[in-house]
DNA sequence: AATGAATGAGGATTCATTCAT
DNA sequence: AATGAATGAATCCTCATTCAT
């Protein structure tokens, strides 16, 4: 710097914590939703990274301190993605808004799918010690599920709540199947496209259980 | 490990071979649904079945030719559990078929669930060395998928192809949802024994297809 | 072997278990009595005994256990030589009996120094959680000290239990001063080899003893 | 480590440099003394003193300077004690001075046992690179023994050199033994305080000198 | 039909230390 | 006067697998 006044301080990429724990954070989401939890290697964030692997204990506490900061920030993307869309008019059909919820989801899983696959995977896993990324996990989703049931109240005001929390089970678990489809793939159609078709199951329910009701 | 001298070496009985094989892969397959592919070591399974580590590579190739083999007892007695119930009578509604089949998927899931919880971790990971058991899971499930298209197409004749392999695909991945559902346990319901929610979830989408198709 | 009668089956050196683990002690107990519980690295022991880290891992759980089977082993050692010299005569003057346990006393820390160098290693930590090592010279040093209870309270058939366990602390803490004195090797004298000074020592204590008791 | 992203680092108030060098001192000498040489880590000191491991640096050139500083330090300490006490009376008998001296050392390691408990550990290893703290504990603990020395030849005025070194080898050892004994706590009987047991096998000992001598 | 012993490769994690700020 | 960030080397230990018996 001293020799010439037009040396432009280069911007300095030594301890920038931030981004080296950002770029951390991008490998071991990749390889995660790749591999699971134990084929998520320290080892291979590393060489993915780009960072030793001393460093990453810099930034995380262990393993598992590291994947639970992958679930936690996958899930602020997908929230964002589930945000970005407008809600349904007031005045829309119950299909027209069952549809645009189907819309909505599928948007999410699909800008942001490593935190579902990543996710499901623990979800899975019944180990005795249950890492917290696991539980974070649960954390999340049962917040996505309550939200659900908030929609539905809305749209259904003459459902009780055991029929509305019934209904948001359904759709997310309806959610997790179309997922799971497009992850398995074994299925030669798209699912994940079909918006209609997990609108047209959930009117179908939503008619069971008024039936029951009735 | 299980035979390393600190752990006193009880003298095994010479004990006939199908047994011990039949041990080592209870061990594996309930660490295998606990864990996952990876999670499944061979020293635990020798720990959890009694065997030294040495014994299990006398019963099995290597671990992957051990977790193939899990899968496919697995899918043995799914299959068996799937059959164990008669079909619907021929001039049943559609409806009562349709129930019917959704009660016949519950029961094989409960009956042995170890088989789609570690088919599903297999089939979510996307790793680039594909392991044998994941493609054996995948022919499995394949096989299911084409059996559910045949059904269909007996109950709905005037269907096209490329209308039953949709409703099919869909029936799989409902009954995956719900199983998810019912793993992760995030849903206050459970979902699995609701066979109506599944079968109206079908009758829906049978009708929306019939929709689209008139 | 099968090439020609007089070939003499070389003697087989490969799985000899019990052998490989006594080359491990062996380098395991002279790194341990060189620098302590921590410094006793298993790749060290490793490079010492041409064991692969591995294999030391097949003979002991882990580096704890090994460590503890190195004072169980030393200890035997010690106990051996302790034993190896004769009682002294019933008639003997209670100088004589003196002077010839502090002899055994001196010969055994002679014979193998390792016990105690490791064993008061381990003694002097007093971290959290304590090694099974740490326990096990604790429990054999016990041992030690109720043998000299035994002793004295023969010889001194007029000291109560009080006054036998007081000498026999005192006993069992001069060994260890002398030892100590040995290893720092501060002292241009080596004490160890002056039996007389601690018989003369133990000699004025039970006069104090007596004295107060009287 | 303490100050790692994980740990949420309290805006640490610009403390003065010799508050933190002393709290630095603090948590290392707890530690060394608790888990020797080699089990006190950097990043221990570091959590214990809430000082930055490269805070730890700024004020010690590196770990084996920073054990050096602990003993140099708890050196000055035990000095000090060690005067606290007046000496004993210029026409004092000899038992009544040898107790006088024995009670000085027991006060002192009473004060401050860090010093001998982590010196000794030291003392016992001999490993191939001497740490600049043993070098450091040697060299204090041959200035007590000189000491000692000088004491003896005011007191036994008729003892030639040779007799008085191996009479001072004696109680340091003896002192050694007796603090030994109270660490490694085995005994029922808290040695320590027994000074006059200390002063008996001392005049035990002057008494075989003499003999020996005369 | 089985197993005790062994092993190289790799697992997670901590180490002492540095250096730019 | 201090520290956030980084790092290579070392830590303990587990992995899947082999092989002679």
């Amino acid at each position: 710097m001293s020799s010439s006044p037009q040396t432009k301080s280069v911007p300095r990429k030594r301890s920038n914590g931030i981004a080296a724990r950002e770029k951390i954070l991008d490998a071991a989401a990749r390889i995660a939703s790749e591999r699971g939890y134990e084929g998520t290697s320290i080892s291979v964030v590393s060489k993915r990274s780009g960072f030793p692997a001393s460093s990453i204990y810099w930034h995380f506490k262990n393993k598992d301190d590291l994947i639970a900061a992958v679930i936690e920030r996958s899930f602020a993307a997908w929230l964002q993605a589930l945000t970005d869309l407008q809600p349904p008019g007031e005045d829309a059909t119950l299909e027209e808004k069952v549809t645009h919820q189907a819309a909505q989801f599928s948007h999410a899983i699909e800008v942001s799918p490593d935190f579902l696959r990543l996710g499901l995977m623990l979800g899975l896993e019944h180990r005795p010690e249950d890492p917290t990324a696991r539980k974070m996990f649960l954390k999340v989703r049962s917040r996505a599920f309550r939200n659900a049931v908030k929609s539905f109240a809305e749209w259904l005001p003459d459902f009780d709540r055991g029929a509305l929390e019934e209904l948001a089970s359904f759709t997310v678990a309806l959610a997790d199947g179309f997922f799971m489809s497009q992850q398995v793939a074994d299925a030669t159609h798209d699912l994940m496209g079909r918006v209609d078709m997990q609108a047209a199951a959930i009117l179908g329910v939503v008619e069971l259980l008024r039936q029951k009701r009735g």
